[in-house]
DNA sequence: GTTGTGACATCGC
DNA sequence: CGCGATGCCACAA
């Protein structure tokens, strides 16, 4: 699903599908990962794309489709967001290897994803991820 | 056409 | 570190 620059809602929801794929067992995302890695649709500041965007991206969740590890994804705080599943979500993560803390939060130091290959973006038109809980190298 | 709310992120206290 | 307010898009009633 490559697009350049503004994609439908129904392609949002389609891109978000596949970089969620993308995510392997025992390691987790946040919407605003994902988020982060498609090209704003409309015209919105950067900033509320970021909060906005990962709202779609949780939109798009709640219509995933079979395949998708959706247990995968979870919010910038590590923790699980209120939503129908969620003890299914932990229950799962939890057969992968993910550990949770005392407080039922995930250490993104550790177990966040670094996201897909650079050349998987490219292909898909996607910008490079940011990787969780470790510091942002700035390679441009 | 209007209104309400969301599987969120960020900032302030 | 935790809790509350804010943001102002997309979609369903």
């Amino acid at each position: 699903m490559g697009f350049s620059s503004a994609p439908n809602p129904k392609q949002f929801q389609a891109v978000v599908w596949e970089i969620t794929r993308q995510i392997p067992p025992g390691k987790v995302g946040t919407y605003g990962q994902i988020a982060s890695m498609i090209p704003p649709p409309g015209s919105l500041n950067l900033k509320d794309y970021e909060a906005f965007g990962a709202r779609w991206v949780g939109g798009a969740m709640a219509n995933c489709p079979t395949g998708v590890p959706w247990q995968r994804v979870i919010n910038a705080q590590g923790r699980i967001s209120v939503r129908p599943g969620a003890a299914l979500q932990q229950e799962l993560l939890t057969g992968e290897g993910v550990k949770f803390d005392e407080r039922g939060r995930i250490d993104l130091d550790y177990f966040g994803w670094d996201g897909p290959d650079a050349e998987w973006c490219k292909v898909h038109s996607l910008f490079t991820p940011k990787a969780l809980g470790k510091a942002q190298l700035s390679l441009f």
